[in-house]
DNA sequence: CGATTGACCGAAG
DNA sequence: CCTTCGGCCAATC
């Protein structure tokens, strides 16, 4: 383990993502520290295909907007999967996305 | 090993 | 609103 791995970060941070809430590949990146380097958590996503605890569904971009829809199986897959956590979803973007926006710092804070 | 791509971000035109 | 460019890093071709 020891030094998780750049991946492995991202997985740790998306998988400490509260029920009902999303946040931006940005926000993660930046929390790693990467911050500009946000496109890397899009690939970490994208190898978090064969991780279950992995709910790439709560990670968009900027905007709320679901723009890894794509690929997902079926069409309305995310969008489901985050209405189902009680999100709001209206033409593949977030409603009130900064009202559910979670940042990984926030899990830091309330861990103390 | 060089070039391209990718679920991004932000700025600029 | 749309396109272009720079940046950053890894995986793939």
């Amino acid at each position: 383990m020891t030094q998780t791995g750049f991946f492995e970060r991202v997985y740790e941070v998306v998988k400490q993502i509260p029920h009902g809430r999303a946040t931006s590949y940005g926000a993660i990146a930046r929390f790693l520290g990467t911050g500009k380097s946000a496109r890397m958590v899009g690939w970490a996503m994208n190898a978090a295909h064969s991780l279950p605890d992995v709910p790439a569904h709560r990670v968009v971009n900027r905007k709320g907007v679901l723009t890894g829809k794509h690929h997902f199986p079926g069409t309305q897959l995310m969008q489901q999967l985050l209405e189902s956590e009680g999100l709001e979803v209206q033409q593949d973007q977030i409603v009130d996305f900064e009202k559910v926006f979670w940042d990984p710092n926030d899990m830091l804070i309330g861990n103390v």
